[in-house]
DNA sequence: CGGATCTTTGAGCGGGGTCAAATTAGGTGG
DNA sequence: CCACCTAATTTGACCCCGCTCAAAGATCCG
């Protein structure tokens, strides 16, 4: 137990547990019955789509790691969310005749490539398929509006906790260590997200591993002490 | 021209323009075809739907004006929205079985209740409805993601000129004036939403006011500037 | 091996938070 | 209608958390 994630491998591998065969929100049988779906690969640093890009399809991660960001007319960056297998990204552009926001693989990841208007038509077909549409669209708003009370209302040091915790909680969720992982993102990112600067993520980190709560070692990432870092996210956040 | 709206009215004056024909995101007639659509009317500071409620509809705002509000296990309080006519509330409840936040009128307000198995029901049969639907609610993950950005990536007096850049342009589609409005909410509200508190707000308004690009009297204000003031928030938003 | 990028850490500063007080508006009951 | 009370807003004074600027490793790439 406790070995890390596998860095960038497109496979993902899978060391301790077995929780891959959990249906995604989206049943991409289902799915297949009703349009085309396209595996996409994406490498590391590449767009998925970019703001002003024809929206043409939703996405369901399947492998790999991407972040969203939201960009300004002025040139301004927000890193909005980290997304991960099960995840369906493009949500946002619904809607819209192009995407208004980037999504950027940090790691060489596979996509399912959902057309979006047959999506909406097999969401007519198959009422299940409509409600799992709607609720995975509800529950963005409701993982948007949660990192805004983290944001609104932490100090630094709590939101990189609560940062970790979420991370961990995802991880667990697909099967993989909540308590030992990588970090697919750069500093600059969870920055970003987090609506701090870069150098305050590292100071933030070393104390909380000074604190003993967690290890950190560039990347890699240790949960020493969930408990008190929960109790310090604020949130009792539960884990696996 | 140039009075502002009138305060805590449920008929909402609209004195100057005439954009109430215009149809809200959701054909209220047609959904009426298709279930039992319950007028609600909610007192200034009285919940629509609190956390922990079941949930059972969505709420499309007829008049009047709202705050959600998104809460945490150890009592913070994050203000996630500003909700007027044509707003559809609830969205983020979709798939669950309590309400998860805070729906509190802010001034008396009529409401439309939309029960919601039959909402989901109604967009099976119309095809139109589903797109309404899944548009609104996409739309409502721009709108966070905006706002993160500018929370994330702005300074406190430059949030606040965005705030009412973005009130002006909503009250303008409405058919409301957008240099001259009441605000109907105090500071620790648009404080909460902004990520900052009540005296920063404050003094940020007093500020823009010095600058001339405001006039500010207690809840009453009037852009003088829109140029300056949009570029103030980085945004050049359109105002009608 | 050399250069670019990422991360850490330090030193100093400043924007926004905290605490406090004054002012004003608004609501209520006499 | 007014006196009183409560709540909202403004403003000042001070301080501190997080930002800025800078430099020194560390890691990864070709």
């Amino acid at each position: 137990m406790d070995t890390p994630l596998a860095p960038s491998t497109l496979e993902m591998s899978n060391p301790q547990q077995t929780a891959l065969e959990q249906p995604p929100e989206l049943d991409i049988e289902e799915l297949q019955r009703h349009m085309v779906v396209t595996r996409r690969k994406v490498a590391a640093g590449q767009y998925l789509y970019r703001n002003g890009q024809p929206f043409h399809a939703l996405y369901l991660v399947h492998a790999g790691f991407l972040k969203t960001c939201e960009l300004s007319e002025d040139g301004r960056e927000q890193v909005t969310g980290f997304r991960m297998r099960g995840d369906l990204l493009g949500v946002e552009s619904i809607g819209l005749a192009v995407h208004t926001c980037d999504a950027v693989a940090l790691e060489d990841s596979q996509i399912w490539e959902l057309p979006y208007p047959p999506v909406l038509n097999a969401c007519l077909q198959v009422p299940e398929l409509q409600i799992r549409l709607s609720s995975a669209l509800a529950e963005e708003i409701r993982r948007d509006r949660s990192w805004m009370l983290t944001i609104g209302t932490l100090p630094a040091e709590q939101r990189v906790a609560a940062f970790l915790l979420d991370l961990a909680s995802r991880l667990a969720r697909l099967g993989f260590s909540a308590r030992h992982f990588i970090l697919r993102m750069g500093r600059a990112d969870i920055a970003s997200f987090l609506a701090l600067k870069h150098e305050t993520v590292s100071r933030a980190l070393s104390h909380l591993e000074q604190l003993e709560y967690i290890s950190v070692l560039r990347r890699e990432v240790k949960l020493l002490d969930i408990p008190k870092l929960s109790a310090c996210a604020g949130t009792p956040r539960t884990i696996q």
